[in-house]
RNA sequence: GGGAGCUUAGCUCAGUUGGUAGAGCAUCUGCCUUACAAGCAGAGGGUCACAGGUUCGAGUCCUGUAGCUCCCACCA
């Protein structure tokens, strides 16, 4: 029997142990049907809020209903604690200052931290009910993890994928490292256009030249015009002198120039944006370093050296100005391109990096990305978007302490690139030395590489991280594709991205076949939520737990529609602890009439067969929204019979639950049957949405009748197809309704006694109206029923 | 400038292949009815952003316009 109330706070930790203790999410490799998701590692480096439990809990959603239709579901779960992320967060956390630690220190210090975030995010996501596998979680930095991405970067430079290159990357000067193109963002920003004049040697003219970024003049290499510019045609092949620097600078005629913008002519600087970088290259133009690593000003910048980029152009624009070289500004938005993770602008920086080619492979990536199922649809076009847009190829180098090394060093001699055995992963070379001398001038002293990857040339190997938990075959193709990638739409170009370029460089196969992909939780005011910390009022996981339980807490965040932001409002929450507290006193009721019963499969009465017939619809159309991943209009629909069977059906069978010396004890049974059974499949269908409450009740009961541990374990109930007597039940809870209607409107209360009602219908409605009329004299405590047959329906009360 | 999404009741949002507009909250009315008064039964409230088009019929398909959001490009 169950409790008059529902105590959450105790059960749901209850069952939480219960589930653990008793494995039972427990992957079982050999089953005949699997489903396997490639599962998010959470950045760990931060708060973890309830946007993290929102999206996550989407996907655990999708989980349990896979393995609720009878497949072993494999869902990992990892720990992203790896690189620069990590480092900021330690570095701000722990008040650490770079260059008063030593890497190692740092390292360890690193490592300490997230394995206290480690235990904070499994509890939450515990406390959430997810059904991952907590207890084989992946890390990042782990020596595991480790050996496999070095054994990618070694397989893909044997391949001829990754290279070296000296030559021109995007570059934080905050985080003083090369980033790659998907983390840099675009910000509109102010910022003034300058326009300045240049000398011409040998000549009084000037060439006019506008720019927004006057502290690179000391780095200006050449100027350009357009090879159809007449004006300007007697310049090409002289020389400008730049103000201040008076440095010679030849004049090009470059058709790349838009004669439109500006003052039709550019100063071409290394490097002031990507077009430079083009340029550079393509007229092979000296580099000249303006500005240095750390982002101020390098000696060739002269009495502006030292000073920070932004400092530096307001100062030389003051000095523009006395010496009578700015004849105009005028103020402008513009685009900057800032790293998302410190928000400073990137500058372009040439310094030897590691680059996996990925513009060569275009065209690969692109047609991958359709073959992909995205979810919800339009996110595919996302994709493809963003790869059309790819202008670089992947940097994956970073000039930082905290991540995975690359397994090479170079030789001292000759300056060959010496990769460590694959036997050996994962190595340190800054630890270690390579075991053979090199092979090609037989030194003996190398100079480790001290870069350290992209934390995404790791994470764009979850599928073969996740497969090594089973399979311990390291880097490998095994599971591949897997079933289901889920993320949120930031990822899109990034994580989604990086591992179809690596899946197919490594194997020329899809990671997945299906992407899901989440919105976020936003503030209440429609805020990203900060992973630095908590603003006030916001409601944490912890809180919502407490407060409203883990439950309420998934149907929230299960509700929502695929792909889309949703606000974190507690009023939803409320919405869903009517329904928790709604889908108790329901089971508490239908389960008081079930002690001692065994379903069994009877003559049912129409109205037990019409909501058994509904169950079969609703059923049907939850799995085929679920199929596409649709949790939250799958949840609508199960709602929908949920209400219905509360309004409509319990009212109606209760009479005959009630009273089986009035009804008849057939009567009964077949109530008992269709309520079991309704109630049971409906509860199935909720357990994905809300495990605990539903895993509470059916223990209570049907545990002992399906024989089974957990509703868990269980399968869906299929109660056949080929509904029968829909329409005639929905005629009944009509009838019901005009009956409700009248004694509201003549306040009366609903126990009141009616003296005779006649429905007017066509035959074969009132068929079957007939044959429900003790339900419905019962529901309505009418006296007197009479039918009078017409082709329009109606119900005439008396009182 | 390119791509995508959104615009439906006072609020937050659903509306699968085109067929008389839906839910929750809020408002109003009634009801202690043997699961549930943080409940139940009812009621009111929408020219589905705007303008065209296709169709017997369009919130739903097509074209265009406007506003909001996101991604990308624009840094001369």
């Amino acid at each position: 029997m169950l409790e008059k109330r529902y105590d959450f706070k105790t059960r749901e930790k209850h069952w939480q142990d219960y589930w653990h203790e008793h494995n039972t999410y427990k992957f079982d490799e050999n089953a005949e049907s699997k489903f396997t998701i490639d599962t998010p590692p959470p950045t760990i480096s931060g708060v973890i809020h309830l946007g993290h439990v929102f999206s996550y809990t989407q996907t655990d959603v999708i989980a349990r209903h896979q393995r609720m239709l009878g497949k072993s579901v494999f869902y990992p779960f990892g720990y992203d604690d790896n690189g620069l992320p990590t480092e900021r967060y330690v570095i701000k956390e722990q008040k650490v200052r770079l260059n008063e630690t030593n890497r190692s220190d740092f390292i360890k210090l690193c490592l300490e931290t997230t394995e206290k975030m480690k235990d904070v995010y499994r509890d939450v996501f515990t406390r959430a009910g997810h059904s991952s596998d907590f207890d084989s979680a992946y890390s990042s930095i782990s020596p595991r993890t480790q050996a496999i991405s070095q054994r990618s970067f070694i397989e893909l430079y044997n391949a001829g994928e990754i290279e070296r290159r000296n030559s021109a990357t995007l570059w934080c000067p905050e985080c003083r490292t090369a980033i790659a193109q998907s983390e840099i963002e675009t910000v509109e920003m102010d910022s003034t256009m300058n326009y300045l004049n240049f000398g011409i040697l040998d000549s009084d003219e000037k060439l006019q030249i506008a720019t927004t970024r006057p502290e690179l003049l000391c780095a200006c290499v050449c100027v350009f015009v357009h090879p159809d510019d007449e004006k300007r045609a007697h310049l090409v092949g002289k020389k400008a002198i730049t103000p201040i620097y008076n440095v010679e600078v030849p004049i090009l005629a470059n058709p790349d120039v838009d004669r439109e913008k500006g003052t039709g002519a550019v100063m071409c600087c290394t490097f002031g944006d990507e077009a430079d970088a083009k340029w550079q290259k393509e007229f092979n133009l000296p580099v000249l370093e303006g500005i240095g690593h750390n982002g101020r000003m390098t000696e060739i910048a002269g009495e502006f050296a030292g000073q920070k980029v932004t400092e530096a152009r307001a100062n030389i624009i003051e000095k523009l100005k006395e010496i009578g070289v700015l004849y105009d500004t005028k103020p402008i938005t513009h685009a900057v391109s800032p790293h998302e993770r410190c928000s400073t602008p990137i500058e372009i920086m040439v310094k030897p990096q590691w680059f996996i080619k990925l513009l060569e492979h275009k065209d690969e990536i692109y047609k991958a990305g359709e073959e992909v199922n995205w979810y919800p649809e339009y996110t595919k076009k996302r994709f493809l978007n963003w790869v059309e847009g790819l202008k670089w190829d992947w940097c994956i180098s970073r000039q930082r302490f905290f991540g995975i090394p690359f397994p090479v060093w170079y030789c001292k001699d000759c300056g060959a690139t010496i990769l460590a055995d694959i036997d050996d992963l994962p190595v340190d070379p800054t630890v270690t030395q390579p075991k053979h001398e090199c092979p090609h001038c037989y030194g003996k002293s190398f100079i480790p590489e001290t870069d350290v990857m992209d934390t995404w040339a790791t994470s764009s190997l979850t599928p073969q991280i996740c497969a090594d938990t089973l399979t311990h075959k390291g880097l490998d193709d095994a599971h591949l594709p897997m079933d289901l990638r889920p993320n949120a739409h930031d990822n899109i170009r990034v994580w989604d991205f990086y591992t179809i370029a690596k899946s197919l460089l490594h194997y020329k196969k899809l990671p997945w076949n299906n992407v899901m992909v989440s919105g976020w939780g936003l503030s209440a005011t429609g805020d990203k939520l900060s992973k630095s910390k908590t603003s006030k009022g916001e409601l944490t996981p912890l809180v919502a737990f407490e407060k409203y339980s883990a439950d309420v807490t998934r149907y929230w965040a299960s509700n929502a529609t695929l792909g889309k932001d949703v606000f974190i409002q507690e009023e939803e929450f409320n919405n869903g602890s009517k329904l928790m507290q709604k889908l108790w006193n329901a089971s508490r009721f239908v389960l008081s009439f079930l002690e001692g019963y065994t379903p069994k499969k009877c003559e049912l009465l129409p109205m037990d067969q019409w909501i058994i017939d509904t169950y079969r619809i609703t059923f049907k159309n939850f799995k085929k929204y679920l199929e596409k991943f649709e949790m939250g209009l799958a949840l609508n629909e199960l709602e929908k019979l949920f209400w219905n069977f509360c309004d409509n059906y319990i009212e109606i069978a209760k009479n005959r639950l009630y009273k089986p010396e009035i009804y008849g004890e057939k009567a009964k049974e077949s109530a008992q049957y269709a309520s079991s059974m309704v109630l049971l499949g409906m509860l199935k269908m909720f357990s994905i949405y809300m495990p605990h409450i539903t895993e509470e009740i059916y223990q209570d009961y049907y545990a002992k009748i399906e024989g089974c541990d957990s509703i868990h374990l269980s399968k869906y109930l299929d109660l056949g197809d080929a509904p029968s007597v829909v329409f005639g039940g929905y005629r009944v809870c009509d009838i019901v309704g005009e009956v409700r209607k009248f004694k509201s409107q003549n306040n009366m209360s609903m126990k009141d006694e009616i003296a005779k009602i006649v429905v007017k219908d066509d035959d074969r409605n009132l068929d079957f109206i007939k044959s429900c009329l003790d339900d419905i004299k019962a529901v309505c405590n009418i006296k007197d029923v009479e039918f009078i047959k017409s082709n329009n329906f109606s119900v005439d009360i008396e009182k």
